[in-house]
DNA sequence: GGCCAAACTGATAGCGTTACCATTGCGTCG
DNA sequence: CGACGCAATGGTAACGCTATCAGTTTGGCC
């Protein structure tokens, strides 16, 4: 019986063995998935030492393991979670809380922890916490729903108050792409302070001196941290940081607007302006363009995050890539060692995960069309 | 013992119950979740009865019933997944099946069925398909997977081969917000030549009698559903349909500039424009700035979806609402019961469920400017 | 009031996996 | 040369829940 089933699984995935794979499924469905028990049989051991196996354990002679590899691709053998989960008592659950669901960044972010979170096989929940909910009720609500840790995205990652009430309820937490200082908190991020100020020198580097700057919304700290590296990028090049040129925006579409348009109605506009995420960037577009300017060859414009609104509007940005779906499984992992740690009294410090981010050149930049002053460079 | 846990968390969610729950659970950390047994205990009766009640089964007397729910809330109990699908045998596995991630919409569909999905308790597997992998593979993907069903968003729900090589081998699948017509394969939408008539229909009784239309991708069998309410509503106020006004469009930013640009060239432009979705309405809108227009003052834009970016940009839009996650919630419970019955047996035809949708009116519509001329309502 | 069916409730036996020992085999040291 | 320790494996008993079938009530009816 056992037999028969591996010789089907066995073939390579050609069109046949698709077939074949199916037709076992309709006829006697799904409950014959095989069990860590048929591997065993299969390969002449005990499910102990196939468990092991699976689980990565050092005590296995290598003859054993490879004789267990073969028999869990013959079968085509997937743990089932649930047993796992029983049985190893853990049913570890964690949150995602979200709020302002800038939606490009979420679903990236959803999908990058869902897939670690099954992965590590543990239950992600997610939560939508809005402003007017308080936070003592959402901490509640997640106690409740025994949540063992919570992972935190932008902006909550910020929120103090979210974050003191998680530490005091005992809940761990791991915040995703803060600009905050190294804290008690695991974090993963990017090192804004480095990657804007790359793009900063990308600009200097094409010929720019007036670089304008649309600051990120203050109630998160990678705003700060964009900007630091925006300066030191002018201080190293020897460039003036001007405050005419540096408006403060909400990291909203809107907001780059009211920002785009203060910075552009100077009698000196810049020739670039580098917003500090794409939603303003996208918004400095299309001030420029209701101003008769042309992006790029009147005014470069760059923005951060390689959301899919910078691909999608014309032209596409140049902007920072952070590897969100990377860092939200970066995030489950951290979480998920935390916990373990805890559970075993391990009191380990918190984890500090700085992930690497990428410039990408599209077509929102260019060599300023007037000859750059002297001095720039 | 059991009863001490249940002193203390039958409190009400106060910020003290806060504080005892966080004790009692970062003493003696997760073992001590309450079973099922607790519960039984607590109320005084079997195992099997809780698990009725929970499980909704309606052979449990009344007031047995209220006893276990009583002691369930004392508890604060909640079942464990992870046995429940062991012990169920079922361990159903769906996959969601995505493509081109219009991010927003994802987003939104993520959580829905995420939410659906721990509800009814089933795994949800979130796949990427890009348009460089063969369908067969990815067909070869799920069932090595052991993927027991898909969800197919658009525009992958259209997308007649993988539909096909689905039923093929024989996963079955739940289309979302398709315009196709009734077919075998189970679907969830809402009616989208209703929603296309309703919009026309406002326009019209805003005072409008030349209206725009950008269509949607025809890959898209929704798009079609929506001109033709377009159509009809324009039959029905006697207004004629010209071509002229209508442009093609494929859903994205890009193809809403082009289309929004080629009706605007017109002689006689029209006083309303109604895209077949949000970003193709916001390229309208940009485009509209562009050439000096204001919006909704010289022209009225609409849009469909309701997505993050009809309230991202400036005027915030007046468009259709899709229940997005509804849509997703609906469609993995559709899944699931055609599971659970195709399991026991009973083949049951494809549902389809049709959710109602909604029009959102906004800042970018406005009566038109000019006199409308005669024949208009 | 007693009997029978129908409506409830309970006991038992797993579901697939891992924790926790016990056991085996083999090289080594006293 | 025999016991001892270590490495590799196996046996057993949970984990928390539900399916199944076997009780035990209940209420209706004669």
């Amino acid at each position: 019986m056992t037999n028969d089933v591996a010789a089907i699984s066995a073939a390579t995935s050609s069109i046949e063995s698709i077939a074949a794979l199916s037709d076992t499924r309709s006829s006697r469905r799904q409950r014959n998935a095989p069990t860590i028990n048929d591997v065993a049989a299969h390969a002449g051991v005990s499910p102990m030492t196939v468990s092991r196996v699976i689980n990565g354990e050092q005590v296995v002679r290598a003859a054993t393991r490879a004789k267990v590899d073969a028999a869990i691709a013959a079968l085509n053998y997937a743990p089932s979670a649930a047993a796992r989960t029983l049985a190893g008592g853990d049913e570890t659950r964690i949150g995602l809380l979200y709020s302002n669901p800038s939606s490009s960044y979420l679903s990236e972010f959803l999908v990058g922890s869902l897939d670690q979170a099954s992965r590590s096989s543990v239950d992600l929940v997610v939560e939508k916490w809005d402003e007017e909910t308080s936070i003592a009720s959402v901490v509640a609500h997640l106690l409740r729903g025994r949540i063992d840790g919570v992972i935190l995205p932008p902006p909550l990652c910020d929120l103090d108050e979210m974050v003191e009430a998680l530490g005091k309820a005992g809940i761990p937490a791991v915040a995703v792409a803060t600009g905050r200082a190294p804290s008690a908190l695991a974090a993963v991020s990017i090192d804004d302070r480095q990657a804007a100020y790359e793009m900063t020198r990308h600009l200097i580097a094409l010929g720019h001196s007036r670089i304008g700057f649309i600051k990120g919304n203050p109630n998160q700290t990678a705003s700060a941290r964009r900007f630091e590296g925006y300066v030191a990028a002018l201080a190293e090049a020897g460039l003036p940081v001007q405050d005419e040129l540096i408006a403060q925006g909400y990291f909203t579409y809107r907001s780059g607007l009211d920002a785009a348009e203060h910075i552009l109605a100077l009698l000196d506009p810049p020739t670039a302006i580098f917003a500090s995420n794409d939603d303003m960037a996208a918004a400095t577009v299309a001030i420029a363009h209701r101003s008769g300017l042309d992006v790029p060859g009147d005014l470069t414009v760059c923005g951060f995050d390689d959301t899919s609104l910078a691909t999608t509007i014309w032209p596409e940005l140049t902007t920072i890539r952070q590897p969100i779906s990377a860092m939200a499984r970066a995030a489950v992992e951290v979480l998920v060692r935390q916990l373990k740690g805890r559970r075993s009294g391990d009191l380990e410090s918190a984890e500090h995960l700085v992930l690497d981010h990428a410039l990408i050149r599209r077509q929102s930049d260019a060599a300023p069309r007037m000859r750059p002053r002297l001095g720039g460079r």
